[in-house]
DNA sequence: TCGACAGGCAAGCAGGAACTTGCGTATCGT
DNA sequence: ACGATACGCAAGTTCCTGCTTGCCTGTCGA
């Protein structure tokens, strides 16, 4: 649980779950070669590498091997768990107000 | 933005918050007794001060002075923002299930 | 087979976060 | 008025985090 917001904290793992979100299933460097692009975060192949495993720790991306390749699926799961903690979804939410 | 994540990301904090969303409008002394006896946080004062202070600038808590008394008010709509930034309500919600 | 590519491991460093310590200020009760 | 209460401010310490640096492993193409 406290894993999944210290994971968040960071702007360039957020940065990371974006692009995710927008093209799913990507690997290493073309998440740094689109960070720089899309996201004007120009952060190295190392650091890049251990943001993605403090989000692969979180639950918040899976991981697929496929050769030399590994491919990053996100996974917003464990945001829901967010949700429902603080009852976000039972005050006024955006499905069925009166 | 990252405020808020960065404020949840202590156990502490999030602890806090728990404590304000089951009794909303607590002063600091009240904070640090009931987190002891309910949570088990053994902080001190300085330390929960210090810990509220991050909550109201990530604008998750808001203050109000009376006298000598601060009373401490829960707010979420931060957190709303983090449903709507991943879509967490459009996918499979717990709304409005066809 | 050999070089290039994709990625991993680990030590080291600079900056920040959390907590403590000590003192200061404003408010209330008596 | 005076002490007690509720809280704020600021420096110092320790620990964690993010990033770099350097080297190593495994995989693919020519």
């Amino acid at each position: 649980m406290g894993d999944v917001f210290r994971a968040l904290a960071d702007p360039t793992r957020r940065a990371l779950l974006d692009e995710l979100q927008e093209r799913d299933g990507q690997t290493l460097f073309e998440l740094c070669t689109r960070l720089i692009q899309r996201h004007g975060v120009g952060s190295s192949r190392q650091a890049v590498s251990q943001h993605l495993e403090v989000l692969e720790q979180a639950g918040l991306v899976r991981t697929r091997r496929e050769g030399r390749y590994k491919f990053h699926h996100l996974d917003t799961s464990p945001l829901r768990a967010i949700v429902e903690r603080w009852r976000l979804d039972t005050e006024e939410g955006p499905c069925g107000s009166p």
